[in-house]
DNA sequence: GCGATTTGACCCGT
DNA sequence: ACGGGTCAAATCGC
């Protein structure tokens, strides 16, 4: 998506957050309800200023840890990068996808460190899937993931996009052709544990977890956040159409979990 | 006991 | 030599 076009969208989402924050309070909503509203706001204030960063097309992308991405030497295998935006800062990341970590590293510019993650299943089912998760240095409540080819086990991401905010760039023209992505989208939902000690130690989440629903019904890790996503793929506009003419739906099943 | 996570060591590309 | 990615032993939790 062109810059103009994003800060359009963006534009449009703010109007719309603060619409609906307007409407929420005005009716005497749950308190809840109004703390998810402001999350919200915050949250596309956030992308607003990352948009409005990315002229000349780098919102925030590659600033994590001081280095273009160009200059990994995996770059080639990138397939998608992903920023997600956590509202508050509890609960874990969970994309309904079976994840094992194994390792973090410190990288060097970078204030929080990279954990890495393949699928579950890498051993059983021959599955390469594997990605890459970092705090964002500029913002805490921003996450860079960053996936490597695409699950050939037989699990599917369960987890709708429900809340892409925006694409923030586009990748490379990097043969996404031959991905063999799932039909369904890869979203990312953050849940953090409270103040973690390492900022990434996302336990890995059964395929099914969220059931087709952006959130699920119960947490045992408190659910607070409403969970924001910059995406560096085209692919995402049609959950973003929805999501910015539907976001009472949505906040209705949020509200319903909680 | 088994599977997941942690973390230092190792490997590899630049 | 350095930095990023992965391995694998130790540890932890269910």
């Amino acid at each position: 998506m062109e810059d103009t076009a994003l800060a359009s969208e963006l534009e449009r989402l703010q109007a719309m957050a603060r619409e609906l924050g307007a409407r929420v309070h005005d009716e005497g909503a749950p308190a809840p309800a109004r703390e998810l509203c402001g999350a919200l706001a915050a949250s596309v204030d956030r992308a607003v200023r990352l948009a409005a960063g990315s002229n000349g097309g780098n919102a925030g992308r590659g600033k994590s840890n001081g280095h273009p991405r160009n200059s990994c030497r995996k770059t080639a295998k990138v397939r998608r990068q992903v920023r997600v935006a956590s509202v508050q800062d509890t609960g874990p990341l969970d994309d309904g996808l079976s994840w094992r970590k194994y390792g973090q590293k410190e990288i060097l510019g970078a204030r929080y460190p990279r954990a890495y993650f393949r699928c579950t299943h890498r051993h059983t089912r021959g599955c390469q899937a594997t990605k890459q998760v970092q705090r964002a240095t500029d913002d805490p409540l921003l996450f860079d993931v960053v996936y490597h080819a695409a699950h050939t086990c037989d699990q599917a991401p369960t987890a709708e996009p429900s809340l892409l905010l925006s694409p923030e760039r586009q990748l490379p023209a990097s043969g996404q052709e031959e991905l063999g992505w799932p039909a369904a989208t890869e979203a990312q939902t953050i849940r953090w544990p409270i103040e973690p000690v390492t900022p990434f130690s996302f336990p890995s989440s059964p395929a099914g977890a969220f059931d087709g629903c952006y959130l699920p019904a119960s947490s045992g890790y408190g659910y607070a956040a409403t969970h924001g996503f910059v995406v560096d793929d085209m692919e995402y506009q049609p959950q973003l159409d929805d999501f910015f003419f539907n976001p009472s739906e949505l906040f209705q099943s949020e509200i319903q979990s909680l």
